[in-house]
DNA sequence: AGCACGCCGACT
DNA sequence: GTCGGCGTGCTC
């Protein structure tokens, strides 16, 4: 008899299993599919991870249950996914159905009640010539042109160019056959991009490009280290040309922000049909057909953000990660995977390289780097023998000694309007967080906040609305302050709102341009924005860090940092870093074409990660953090970790967590810190605290993690979850 | 995670 | 006497 292994939909330490199933006759059943199984008393969906042959009753220890249903014809995961997700797994003490589920496209998940449908259009499958006569003018005219075309034809298509009555005509009289078929929704329409064409490289790009191409050989990780404007990019499309010429595919990742139509159009305009892309603003149709695309083999390139290293691509011959060094690689959530330790497991398992490419590279990176592990390309100097920007550090203390209170230096309002004069483009960046609008009373300084969240309700126009955004709750905007009954209460707009407004004030007949998540939420806004500034029809282009990435501007020259603490008293360890990063790429946004200049306004000029990013000196920044690390034992000297503990009472999360602390304590392998409250302490009636801990042996700490979830388990009250 | 089973308080 | 609270254990 034959049996299937299924991961079922139960996402439990308890039942982190396979559990065993029957195949009944007719059943078609491969490993990689879903299944429908009974469990206990209740129906659930599962994949299947093996399959016995020849299984004999006495195999087992319990009464086998038939399998309910095969949901797939053709399995949705590889062999390689599977063997992937239990890799993550053990990176992540996830269990394994979250690792699947992760892996895939919603459409493909387990367990979903809606289902994403196959998307069916009426094509033209067949026209027979002869029937029309040719006094028929427009039909024959219509027929003509179809079989001039390659079938099917789009009969909506055929409606559109002739109409309707034509159409029906034909069908009527038997000259065309039209058919239901199932099309895959494109997420680009190749046709309007234009030729993004092969840039010469120069001396120092080919160094790189050999380099790399020696790397490739032997199937080395390389870090791609070119300064801002140096032309990594058109390196490493030029390697991936090369990937494709040898019939293998590439995957190539970039930042949630920095995958702009910009960047779909360098990759469309260069392979043209064989790219398909994945990121998070995709309907789960698109993202489906894309998914299914690839399956077919018929994609040769897969650009996208995160999830996209999951492409189930089958002859992968390169990976690579753009812009490294950025956070949004790592996935918050519970399996709370690393990307780039992914895409390494990925190229092993195809014998190939990943390339991590960044101006600013992550300093784990550098380090391995350092240590040979990962193969060191550099480029150091720009393209057409440009110069890197002049930075400006400017000290904002003095500007409120010199009894200026406003947003703008006393420079950077003089600069502004010498490039306004010279017609040429600016950049203001103002990275402030706490982006949304949220309402605060005037007089009393009460902020609306949501009853069942620390946090407060912020504003949405659409429903004219207070909304949370960590629960459902929202309510209408008050009228008068719930706390004085003043009616001064006020919605409070974004930084860059204000900022655009104050800018105006100072240069009314400068034409402003604001790029944030409030003017591109709508499809099709970032490229309207795009447009117009690259048309010079705007001056000044404000934002927030969106604009700091994947996109070139040619005619700027200069870039202002309204304020550059922002990032730098953010309470994390890698603030300075973070700082240094978006310091260096902003300011590599000027002068791209011509001799630029970046202004950076800040109370802390001294800082060594402003000093150094105005210096353009990534190796002095590298030194002196890695002392720092080293001194407070983070990472690259350490993993660190967070343990997270949420129930419905305060008390509950904390225990459990002090518990944990108290066991963990004696391990000399690793070092925890007492709980604090999580940083949103309550997100719908729900207390979490948090755990910090330091480790070298990852293995083992994982191991211990893993096992907290079985010895702590306290039946669906405290929930643990752990994050890198 | 769900869902049943089972053991104690309180209620028509 | 029974209804229902939740603590405990199991699911091929
Ligand atoms: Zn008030
Ligand atoms: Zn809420």
């Amino acid at each position: 008899m034959r049996t299937v292994e299924v991961i079922v939909d139960v996402p439990a330490h308890q039942t982190n299993q396979t559990y065993d199933y029957l195949i009944q006759e007719g059943q078609r059943v491969e490993v990689g599919m879903r299944v429908h199984v009974p469990f206990g008393n209740r129906n659930v969906e599962g994949f299947v991870l093996g399959i016995k042959e020849d299984a004999q009753e006495a195999d087992f220890k319990f009464a086998l249950k038939p399998v309910y249903a095969v949901l797939d014809e053709e399995p949705v995961l590889t062999h390689e996914l599977i063997e992937l997700a239990k890799y993550m797994c053990e990176q992540t003490a996830s269990f394994m159905i979250n690792a699947l589920q992760t892996i895939l496209p919603a459409a493909l998940k387990v367990g979903r009640k809606q289902a994403v449908k196959v998307k069916t259009q009426e094509m033209v499958v067949r026209v027979i010539d002869g029937v029309v006569q040719p006094k028929a003018k427009k039909q024959f005219e219509a027929v003509e042109f179809l079989l001039g075309q390659r079938l099917p034809y789009s009969a909506t298509e055929l409606r559109k160019q002739f109409s309707a009555p034509i159409v029906q005509s034909l069908l009527q009289k038997g000259a065309i056959v039209t058919e239901e078929q199932e099309v895959l929704r494109s997420v680009y329409n190749s046709s309007v991009y234009e030729e993004y064409v092969k840039q010469p490289l120069t001396a120092a790009q080919q160094v790189a490009f050999d380099a790399i191409s020696a790397g490739r050989e032997s199937g080395q990780a390389m870090l791609l280290h070119g300064v801002t404007g140096s032309g990594k990019t058109e390196v490493y499309m030029q390697q991936i040309e090369a990937v494709v010429a040898s019939g293998k595919q590439a995957i190539v990742l970039v930042p949630e922000i920095a995958l702009t139509p910009q960047m779909v159009q360098r990759f469309v305009g260069r392979f043209g049909e064989a790219v398909a892309v994945l990121h998070s603003r995709l309907s789960n149709g698109e993202r489906f057909d894309q998914w299914r695309l690839i399956e077919r083999g018929e994609v040769k390139i897969v650009v996208g953000t995160r999830s996209a290293i999951f492409a189930p691509l089958t002859d992968i011959g390169l990976i690579v990660i753009d812009e490294e060094h950025d956070s949004s690689y790592k996935q918050e959530n519970m399996p709370a995977y690393d990307t780039r330790e992914m895409a390494l497991w990925r190229a092993d398992f195809h014998h190939c390289s990943v390339i991590f490419s960044s101006a600013t590279p992550s300093l784990e990176t550098y380090a391995r780097a350092q240590v040979d592990r990962y193969l060191y390309v550099g480029i150091h100097e720009r393209i057409a023998g440009l110069m890197m920007p002049e930075v400006k550090v400017i000290d904002m203390r003095e500007e409120l000694h010199a009894k200026n209170l406003s947003m703008f230096s006393r420079d950077l309002l003089a600069a502004i309007r010498d490039r306004l004069d010279k017609k040429e483009q600016i950049i203001l960046l103002f990275n402030r967080r706490g982006y949304a609008t949220f309402v605060k009373c005037r007089e009393c300084g009460y902020v609306v906040e949501c009853p069942n969240c620390d946090i407060s309700l912020t504003y949405h126009k659409t429903s004219n609305k207070l909304h949370c955004h960590y629960c459902e709750h929202q309510e209408p905007l008050p009228q008068t302050c719930p706390n004085c009954t003043s009616p001064y209460i006020k919605l409070f707009g974004q930084g860059t709102q204000r900022l655009t407004e104050a800018l105006q004030q100072e240069f009314p007949d400068a034409r402003i341009l604001r790029m944030d998540r409030d003017t591109t939420s709508q499809k099709g806004s970032h490229q309207a924005i795009f447009d117009t500034f690259s048309n010079l029809e705007a001056d000044i282009l404000v934002g927030t860090q969106m604009i700091a990435k994947g996109l070139d501007f040619p005619n700027v020259t200069l870039v202002g940092v309204l304020a550059a603490d922002q990032t730098l008293n953010f309470p994390d360890f890698r603030a300075s870093e973070r700082a240094f990063q978006l310091l260096t790429q902003v300011s590599g946004r000027a002068g791209r074409q011509r001799a630029g200049t970046a202004i950076i306004q800040t109370y802390m000029p001294d800082h060594y990660a402003i000093q150094f990013a105005a210096k353009h000196d990534y190796q002095g920044f590298y030194q002196e953090e890695m002392k720092i690390r080293k001194q407070h034992y983070y990472p690259p000297y350490c993993h660190v970790s967070s343990l997270k503990a949420t129930a419905a009472s305060a008390k509950e999360a904390y225990d459990l967590l002090f518990a944990i602390y108290q066991e963990f304590k004696d391990d000399e392998a690793i070092q925890i810190y007492k709980p604090v409250p999580a940083l949103i302490a309550r997100v719908n009636n729900q207390y979490t605290y948090q755990c910090l801990l330091k480790y070298k042996d990852k293995k083992h700490t994982l191991a211990r993690l893993y096992d907290l979830q079985q010895k702590y388990y306290k039946h669906n009250k405290v929930s643990l979850s752990i994050s890198v």
